[in-house]
DNA sequence: GTCTATAGACGGATAGAC
DNA sequence: GTCTATCCGTCTATAGAC
């Protein structure tokens, strides 16, 4: 007797809002505070419940990396594209990038400090972060911006951006002003010399 | 009764020893794992011997840290500085600093990654970050580095350059070899219009 | 599917003997 | 100054009743 469609829509339903409530308390207590007895407490329910719907917390972890990476891509695809205006959409892509960080410092964390002592992503969840690194990689293909030397110095750029907002200055933007300016210096040295 | 120097002595250099031995274990099994069991055992000792040099945990990080700023200091200051060559000097800078941050993954974490859930640095180990802050501000200066938007670019891209490095190749160069070009890169942009 | 009870481990810190 | 003994707290995870 297999298990009704009906019970596994359920079961799907309660498996959102536990991590939907996992994120909640990640934010409010720290990524690494997240506990599973506050967890099911913020559910209604005691810790050894949350065992029907998922398996231990390294499998929330899990489902929070993978939604994250979710998440960013729909931060970063809602970006419009221009192939004549590598500067504005560039521009508009970083800055995209640094709101996505500041809304959620444990997001942030989780998918981009390896911040967590005592996790690492599965290979099915690190497949997810590979692939938003590839399709980011090809949109800046499209924009004139190759080789690894380039892209690397894209991703410093950018990272070192979002690392100094969200440290000291997490509610401003004192770095996402930057971000034009940051954007034009990149592109300028592009389109340098370098013999 | 006063205590004796040669007291104060033998305690001063038990505590170098204690905050040395915290190190080695932050970098084996990870700043965050570090446990005062597990220290004392390094030290030949039980847990409850170390409160006779240090008043808890909290207070050594805070020895971990002042002592990861002091050092920091050293392999920055240790860079010669010519004014007439801003290009080399913060070439040479930048790649002290991420040497520096690849030589110590514990130390890197501490000293610029919030990533110690319950700790914060005292009021005075914050200080000697603030003032090494404040050297390197002065540094720039000498090079012809002004204002604050010029300053929050550098340490976004040096910022960055480290948290990659680390990140994607600790033991590499893969980022390390951009630093000559970052720093042209940054270069470039100063001596630009910006009206 | 949810519960109670509990195993089993690890942590920081303190009291008080020696 | 160092120890043993211990308190008290944290946590994940499992067994088994209902």
């Amino acid at each position: 007797m297999t298990t009704s469609s009906r019970v596994l829509e359920r079961r799907e339903e309660m498996r959102a809002r536990l991590v939907a409530a996992a994120w909640a308390l990640a934010e409010r207590d720290g990524l690494a505070a997240l506990s599973l007895r506050d967890l099911a407490a913020e559910l209604g329910m005691r810790a050894p419940s949350l065992y029907t719907y998922v398996d231990g917390k390294a499998a929330i972890y899990d489902a929070m990396f993978a939604e994250g990476y979710r998440e960013l891509d729909e931060a970063v695809a809602t970006v419009p594209v221009d192939r004549d205006d590598p500067h504005g959409t560039l521009t508009r892509s970083v800055t995209a990038f640094l709101r996505f960080c500041q809304a959620s410092r444990a997001r942030y964390q989780l998918l981009f400090t390896g911040a967590l002592p005592d996790w690492q992503p599965s290979p099915e969840a690190y497949a997810a972060s590979v692939a938003s690194y590839e399709r980011m990689v090809e949109g800046l293909a499209e924009l004139g911006v190759h080789g690894q030397d380039a892209l690397d110095l894209w991703t410093a750029l950018t990272a070192g951006l979002a690392a100094q907002q969200l440290a000291n200055d997490p509610d401003g933007d004192r770095w996402v002003r930057l971000v034009p300016r940051a954007v034009s210096m990149f592109l300028s040295d592009l389109t340098e010399d370098r013999s």
